[in-house]
DNA sequence: GAGTCTCCATAAAAATTGATTATCCAAAAA
DNA sequence: TTTTTGGATAATCAATTTTTATGGAGACTC
């Protein structure tokens, strides 16, 4: 490993000084004594074993070597500028990229709007966002591959101790029906009504299932009696079977709003009984945080927080 | 004019790091102890204002904004690298260019030998020449503009001071006639010969004309009582004049030594006349002296010098 | 899970580096 | 000439950097 034989400040004495003619002016420019600049250059002379000015005359003029050394010189400085500008850009949010990673729900019906604010906020800053489940999506916060997540599901337990969980909001699973369904005409369902029903599922592999299968058991409830007509892995997919008149399901109501609006879709109401999943968020308190993060947790979650959320209060 | 928020050692350290992993390692590639390298590391964080290492885990792993920095880092190293390698390849003349001036004799005989030889020591040196007057060729090199030259001429009062002049070579300026003239048969021609021959000489401004004229006058002779059949300013032009039989000339040797071997042109000896002139180098000693122009001097002139020059004892 | 190891941070002391003030010298300008 | 200007040099002084020594936190080992 060569030791460097120049430091950034003799390139700098050695621009000015070029731009200037003069050693004195360049030290004028650079408010420093002129003898300063005059030792910097000897020792980059003596360094480089090359002499860089003729000081004969009135001005000081370069040297074939010092020449070619400016050349390097200008594009080094150059490039140290713009690393400087990029730098800033960085540190006030004129650049660099948030990695967000959500579960499906929150990455296809919450997220979007989230990052369409912050893109509002900060054009600049490019955002990806992850869409996968819960378990990966924990490691990659835990690896830093993720800036920050939200999940619905529950963490393994190593995890679970790494990272910083706030409850973030709640996000309820409706039980939706055809809206041609007879029994979508009933003000209020009663649990054993959901054994007449067939449903669609997600299949059972997912987080979104398990929360709802565990709820139900939680609730009273036997499973294995309830009717499932098939397993899909989208909830649009289901959306649509759901519409189809295929059978039941239960779906987040932020994934279902339109629909809803527009009637294609009946929510149910049930005695005793409601489907709740808290979202939560995952960060990794032990790495660096970046600025957009920060600013993403501080700023844009709040606003679509619900009001038990800690992150109201911010 | 800013100050600069980072210096090449930082960025030195900076790759290292990356590049290992690891501080402690990066202090032993560098030859340091981990302090420092941690210090660097700190200071460089607090005047960017960012942080570059998550030193959480095992290994020191960058930050986005890290990883930015570090692209820039790695191309203004690469730029210092290349710095270095330039300036010494310019010390070892592993390039670089050499300017020479020379007048027109010297330029056109003499120089295109000697450049050849150095070319073939040195073939990454480009080699400029500039044939011009001795005047100009004395100002380019007063001003810096050629490295060394060759003159064959008076230098103006002033220019003689500044410069260093050291005697080079003699070159004689020999009478030449045309193979089929009938005074080219006598062994050894008269002064008063010359009174009978037509002369194809270079125009009044010349310096070799000058130099002709006064050293025939020198000897005693009545210079306007010569023939002066027509004026060209071009050697190889006067040689074909002469090789036409159109008339005599007084040329330089050097310049004729080709025709002279086929015999298209007659040399001709004048009892108790010598027409020779001092060849001179010159240089600016007040200037910086490359190590092409250095080598240059020392070795290859040398070679073509007269016995009397000093360059001679080199 | 206690012990050991590794790695980084920190504090104080030592060394190196760089800047300044005060002259000096040489060359250009008056 | 004399004066002025620009650069070199020397000694002192200040700042930065490095080192030594030490502490603490996380990660492997048994």
């Amino acid at each position: 490993m060569p030791e460097l034989p120049f430091t950034l400040d003799q390139l700098r004495i050695l621009k000015a000084i070029a731009a200037q003619g003069s050693f004195k002016k360049a030290a004028d420019l650079l408010y420093v004594t002129q003898p300063a600049v005059s030792l910097q250059i000897q020792n980059l002379e003596k360094q480089l074993e090359i002499t860089i000015f003729d000081r004969g005359g009135r001005k000081a003029l370069l040297t074939e070597a010092g020449r070619l050394l400016l050349e390097y010189c200008e594009r080094i400085l150059n490039q140290c500028d713009e690393a400087c500008k990029a730098i800033e850009d960085l540190n006030s949010l004129k650049g660099g990229t948030l990695v967000i990673g959500a579960s499906q729900t929150t990455g296809t019906y919450l997220m979007p709007r989230m990052i369409g604010l912050f893109r509002q906020k900060y054009p600049e800053v490019s955002v990806q966002l992850q869409v996968h489940s819960t378990r990966r999506t924990g490691w990659s916060v835990a690896n830093g591959q993720i800036d920050l997540a939200i999940i619905g599901g529950q963490l393994p337990g190593d995890l679970e101790n790494l990272l910083q969980v706030i409850p973030y909001a709640t996000d309820e699973l409706a039980l939706v029906l055809p809206s041609k369904h007879p029994l979508s005409n009933k003000k209020e369902l009663l649990k054993e009504d959901l054994y007449k029903l067939n449903f669609v599922t997600l299949d059972s592999q997912s987080t979104t299932r398990k929360v709802v299968d565990k709820l139900l058991q939680d609730s009273g409830l036997e499973i294995q009696r309830l009717k499932i007509e098939m397993e899909l892995n989208s909830l649009e997919a289901i959306k649509n079977a759901v519409q189809s008149g295929l059978g039941a399901s239960f779906l987040p109501v932020v994934s279902i709003e339109r629909e809803l609006a527009a009637g294609t879709i009946h929510k149910a109401f049930i005695a005793d009984l409601e489907v709740k999943r808290a979202l939560k968020l995952i960060t990794n308190p032990s790495r660096y945080t970046s600025r957009a993060s920060e600013v993403f947790k501080k700023n844009i979650l709040p606003q679509f927080a619900s009001l038990d959320s800690p992150l109201r209060k911010i």
